[in-house]
DNA sequence: TCGCGTCAGTCATACGTATTACCCCGTGGG
DNA sequence: CCCACGGGGTAATACGTATGACTGACGCGA
């Protein structure tokens, strides 16, 4: 309703005493040369004492296009997104785009696979951020960059560098003697994810002597908590604890802590991500800075380059060690 | 352009053999005895074939709805405003409406102050939290329900019972024994940081023996630290450090812990709204618990219902004080 | 005096959809 | 044999905006 029922340009006009073309030239900033200033003032009067707003439907229609992106993103709770959306939006401002944000519709409640466009997809085009591999299809004809969900044929991505930053990881840890490594893993369908262990795998696989241990769980403290616990009362623990994320880590941190184990002193835990938290940990997290932020504007680059009929290369954004103070030599380092 | 160059209902038309009419009736679903099931069917062929979609800037015109409501928060960063929208779309969900997010538009690089809507304002309203109270002005005539802002005499609100939360923490910890208290404010002209000083430093006022400090800090770690630090460091170091939110709280642990000082040993530190790293930090945080979810949800309720020509109540969501492991009494209570 | 260019606007139209009013044709009843 | 009726579909229109085509008046040079 809130479209329908307010005054219209056509309002305006009549207000003002002019046609409706003169009211759009003159609110449109069109007009030099085609209207008098005086008349234009009085347009002008005329919108502001009726609190005249343009339509944006019939906007939209009119110009075929909506001057809107959307940024899909699997939920709003993870502190990781905050940044992605800031740098998009900056992009997307300076090209007078607006951005919106939205996660995938719940198909659990709603009627299942409507045909129909959901209410947002009034956009230009998509973001779409850590898409499980297949909801790719409820794009249809929307231009869309894939964020954040690994390599694709056909659509432009931007992606971490997430091998680098894994291997980062195995790099700092092996050189400070570790060996056997645990492994807590998000047990999530996404691209990221697959690439961490991966990646972790085959760096400890080549490691004279290295043994890996891997736990999964879920995204959230506790469960992270009761992962890194099954890996810690192995008969043969493991020296280092390697978390797919920082709040993984924070549940690390927390099993450690109920096993009477130190951190770093006894078991050397590193994160990924860094976020927030990591500098509000005790001790402060090691773990891999992806570039959130650039991500978001690189994504929005791509789109925007994208909507120009372009075809935008695929970019990968390198992550960067961050060495705090969770992680130290193993307490009994291999002899020489 | 995404919303131009597609196929319409036109084309499928002349591709199934009928009239632009027939196809909108068919897909609309109301055809029940207008049209005949063989040709119902071959219209929906058609639209499969083409891959069309109905253009929502058309849709809305001629509906003069949306069906798409706004979420404004000041920033996506804060994990508080995650379960916000899963609450508003819940609801919403089930009314057959979508929910798009987004900030305040950085006026600091756009034109400032255009009198056009900003794209995102294709929608039938908003849902804004935790607004500056000027900021009111840009939803002009925009149905709209406060969240987290304070009460409002035009305006339909949702608000947590801020002020009986905060008076918990101080009975909380006065019962301990505690009678100097710091608090570390955040300095951000919001409503809820407002009502959470005034509160505290009623109760404060009213305890015999009561003497509180205040610093301010931004919503940051490192700031929360500096701030607590400037408290820890007086003279006559308050026992108990009441923090305006969680975050601020993570400070206060570090200045602690750089003081030498144990939590909550030496000093007792208190958060508020009960997000994710409350329990992530060691001693877990006795805070109040913010019903966030709700939150989004009545907000979504009350706006439906001010969508149908209601007028809905204020509404006000009681916290919960969550005891953990971060207050204790102070080291050396007052005689009795 | 006439033709022409310019100024200041207006007219008309299209965007794509949903819906109302209509129309055609076959059929059954009177 | 004519008419009413209903099933199956179409024509026409409106939503509100932006814009290209057009128009009337006026000033000016020839």
């Amino acid at each position: 309703m809130p479209l329908a029922g307010r005054p219209t340009s056509k309002d305006v006009a009549q207000e003002a005493g002019v046609s409706q073309s003169t009211v759009s030239l003159v609110l449109g900033g069109k007009w030099s040369g085609r209207v008098s200033p005086a008349t234009a003032r009085s347009v002008r009067v005329a919108a502001e004492r009726l609190g005249y707003r343009p339509n944006p439907a019939a906007r939209n229609l009119r110009l075929g296009t909506t001057r809107t992106v959307l940024l899909m993103v699997p939920t709003l709770s993870a502190p990781f997104f905050g940044p992605v959306y800031t740098g998009a939006a900056r992009v997307a401002a300076r090209h007078g785009l607006g951005v919106v944000v939205s996660t995938w519709p719940d198909d659990a409640d709603g009627p299942a696979e409507s045909p129909f466009p959901a209410p947002h997809e009034a956009i230009d085009g998509v973001l779409a951020s850590s898409m499980p591999a297949a909801a790719l299809e409820r794009f249809q004809g929307t231009p869309a960059v894939l964020l954040d969900s690994g390599p694709h044929a056909d659509v432009p991505t931007v992606d971490f560098g997430v091998a680098d930053g894994m291997r980062a990881i195995a790099d700092h840890l092996t050189g400070l003697g570790h060996r056997r490594i645990g492994h807590v893993a998000a047990g999530v369908d996404q691209w990221t994810f697959r690439a961490r262990a991966e990646t972790l795998s085959a760096a400890v696989a080549a490691l004279p002597g290295g043994a890996l241990a891997r736990a999964a769980c879920a995204i959230d403290v506790a469960s992270a908590r009761d992962a890194a616990h099954r890996l810690l009362a192995r008969p043969d623990p493991p020296t280092a604890l390697v978390c797919d994320d920082d709040l993984i880590a924070a549940g690390a941190y927390k099993a450690a802590r109920a096993l009477g184990l130190d951190v770093p002193g006894e078991v050397s835990v590193t994160g990924f991500d860094d976020v927030l938290l990591a500098t509000a940990l005790e001790p402060e997290l090691t773990t891999v800075r992806l570039p959130a932020e650039e991500m978001g504007a690189q994504g929005m680059t791509a789109l925007l380059e994208l909507l120009d009929g372009g075809r935008p290369a695929p970019r990968v954004l390198p992550g960067r060690l961050v060495v705090r103070g969770s992680s130290a030599p193993p307490r009994a380092p291999l002899p020489p």
